[in-house]
DNA sequence: CTGCATCCGCTTCGATACTG
DNA sequence: CAGTATCGAAGCGGATGCAG
């Protein structure tokens, strides 16, 4: 019994989006128009006959569309319809529920630049620096480059490239997470060669800190806002 | 694997509430606190042990919480603890979203009163009766007592006993869905003696036209405000 | 009656191999 | 690149048993 058979609003939609990994694949779309290889990519642990699965039935109920993109791409295209848009608020209402899950989360989870930056906003929400300079740091992850910088005192987070940051880090993503949790010190990730930094002292400094703002406030999963 | 292993926030809710039933579970406890056998006659077709497994692992998540019922009750019962009740947006706009697919339900689908009054609510959302005369109808389902009540041209619906209902009917769940949505008429309701409905003819008579104002529109799932 | 635990047939999932 | 095919393992659904 695959449906729930339940004349209710949220049996209906779990009877759609409730199968494992599927709003993670809309999560995926929901960034991009991705390729059956990119999904692929950004699920790390899908076995393919379950992604091929999901997009059949994700698509037979509207939620996405498989378009054959024109040949610059030449392969079919997966993108959200307007009843995946549809879906987003759902999505990220959830997302914002789980958000406070992250304190606890394993070392060996898998860590991909475009989760990372949801991630961060999260971890930083209500966290004042304390420093009104701004401060551009450019965080480059072994898939996607990401920007972080600081404006009155808040933290942003965004995909893409800094021009001229204040600070560069190329690391891994775990080494990353451990970085911004305050749980690896960015001296300590350079002499264990687990990141290249680069950047003034004075830099370095101000980044330091601000990591460790957002460590000290407790993070339990009990705080919600 | 059953953790996504995701440094996400979705996934990190997923890992939680995304399990079949388990966010159906905080659906029923979103009403009211349940004994063991509330939520088992609540979630029509789940097996017992995957219930009990359930309510564990939640309640290990802190979302829920299981407390000994002093003497009335003299159970244990389940309720959503503060970190189910943060639950309950991201459950809402799941529901929001799956509303329209109630439009193609099955008629075979089980019914529950709790679950018809959002149901109601979102098939008469934006419907303007067009009559501006007040009519109170008492729906007795076998579970509980439905009270749907028309004020300023909207259609009111909420758990409970209407005291002075202008019509009331009785019968099972199917047969006040398929009334509902306009696919079988009052009268032969009461002629195939699957409803008993008692109340004025001009009271049945503003019954039924509201009833078909609802179900003129179209209800596809497209349609999402 | 409530609150599970156990057993069993079956479906789904996950991992790998393979193909157009 | 975009899947399909296969197979063992795990989870699910249903029935039953049983203690408090």
């Amino acid at each position: 019994m695959k449906q729930y058979g339940q004349f209710c609003p949220l049996a209906k939609a779990l009877d759609v989006v409730g199968d494992r990994w599927t709003l993670l694949i809309v999560r995926e779309l929901a960034v991009r128009p991705c390729r059956y290889t990119d999904l692929r990519d950004g699920l790390p642990g899908i076995a393919t006959n379950l992604l091929a699965d999901r997009l059949k039935s994700l698509e037979a109920a509207g939620v996405i569309t498989a378009e054959i993109a024109p040949p610059p791409v030449a392969t079919t295209l997966y993108r959200l319809a307007e009843r995946g848009e549809a879906l987003l608020p759902a999505a990220h209402a959830l997302a914002h529920w789980g958000a406070p899950l992250l304190a606890d989360a394993d070392d060996t989870d898998e860590v991909r630049a475009r989760w990372l930056v949801p991630a961060v906003r999260t971890m930083f929400a209500d966290v004042d620096v304390g420093d009104v300079e701004p401060l551009e740091v450019a965080l480059d992850l072994e898939d996607e480059p990401i920007k972080l910088s600081v404006e009155n005192g808040q933290l942003h987070a965004e995909l893409g490239t800094a021009r001229q940051p204040d600070v560069r880090i190329a690391c891994d993503g775990p080494t990353a997470v451990a970085i911004l949790r305050g749980q690896l010190h960015l001296d300590a990730a350079t002499r264990h060669s687990r990141a290249q930094i680069n950047g003034s002292r004075t830099a370095r400094a101000r980044l330091a800190r601000l990591v460790a703002a957002g460590a000290t406030r407790p993070q339990s999963a009990g705080e919600t806002s």
